[in-house]
DNA sequence: AAGTACGTAAAGTTTTTTCTGAACGCTGAA
DNA sequence: TTCAGCGTTCAGAAAAAACTTTACGTACTT
């Protein structure tokens, strides 16, 4: 039965789609742009805009917005093909890259705009501390903020360095790609 | 000026609990719960629902979810409070901890369920295309199934030991805690 | 046992996000 | 130049999430 055969191959395809679709949103993946992204990944050709609307049964703009969304987490890439008109689209294949781009693009962002704020406050409240004269119970809420400051300082250049090992690959040194690889 | 130092001391804080706040969406947190975080990190005491209500202008209710979705990640822990009946609350200062924390309990628990579909899918797949007759149309798509699912899975067992690292605390022997330090 | 204080569940409201359909601008073809 | 096909912007509709109010169950107090 030919049928019989597509069904269970798109109903194995379909678990997988829904499955990674559902946790995409550690990736602030949208479910549906998780699907979208499940599809593609099943796809031998790339795919256009109408393609797209037409195996998910959504509208084009939806497709071209959560296409981008991909995209900008390189996720998928842009196609030329000559010939054609249409944008075609496919996956990157590279799920490693996926997970250090991710990491790049937001954990890093939201890093440095801790960082910057940590620091900002901190460099406040030491000059506070010292430049003025302060009641006791002030100087300790002070000196109290400051070690929260410097505590949460201190992880997130941790962070930032463990996100240096993602970008730089480094990290496979400790954690390699493949369990038994000398 | 007791005032105009408090007024100081309170926009660095602010500065930082903002910023945090804004960027917690990362770990699946909302910014008013963020908010809430913030505002235990800079507390010297525990605090109750209701101080924390009072410190955010939110009801009790929305402060007993926010932090219930902070002890899931162990952001927070209840404390015991002897002669009073009501819960009391402080932030865990581990910030490693924390973002361990978020890891083993968003990210394992996403990659075991991925982990899972793939692995049947695969199954499913693998099965398919030794028992049954395919068409020639059919083997290649099943073909390609395989080969992208064998894919996903290298990595989420990549991502698996990944987890276990941090877990185990090892990736602190790949990246330091502190920067110079033997 | 009755009353009070507390945390949380449930239902309803408001706000935010997601999705769609229409309209627009651009590009290549006739 | 005009027309058709494409992706995207924009405004509005639908869906989802966040928040509040009300109501309930439990545990301590009297």
């Amino acid at each position: 039965m030919d049928t019989n055969q597509e069904k269970i191959l798109e109903k194995a395809q379909e678990r997988v789609i829904e499955t990674l679709a559902r946790n995409m949103d550690l990736y602030g993946i949208t479910m549906s742009t998780g699907l979208l992204y499940g599809t593609l990944l099943f796809q031998d050709k790339s795919m256009t805009l109408d393609e797209m609307g037409e195996a998910l049964g959504m509208s084009k703009t939806s497709m071209s917005t959560g296409v981008r969304t991909l995209m900008d987490l390189n996720m998928v890439e842009k196609i030329w093909k000559k010939g054609t008109r249409k944008d075609h689209y496919e996956v990157n294949l590279d799920w490693y890259q996926n997970f250090i781009d991710l990491f790049s693009v937001k954990w890093r962002h939201a890093c440095e705009h801790n960082v910057h704020a940590l620091k900002k406050s901190l460099q406040e409240l030491r000059t506070l501390q010292q430049t003025e004269e302060l009641t006791e119970e002030i100087s300790e809420r002070v000196d109290l903020s400051i070690k929260r400051i410097e505590n949460g300082l201190e992880y997130y250049l941790w962070l930032s360095r463990l996100i240096d090992s993602f970008e730089s690959h480094d990290i496979f040194q400790f954690v390699p790609k493949k369990e038994n690889e000398s």
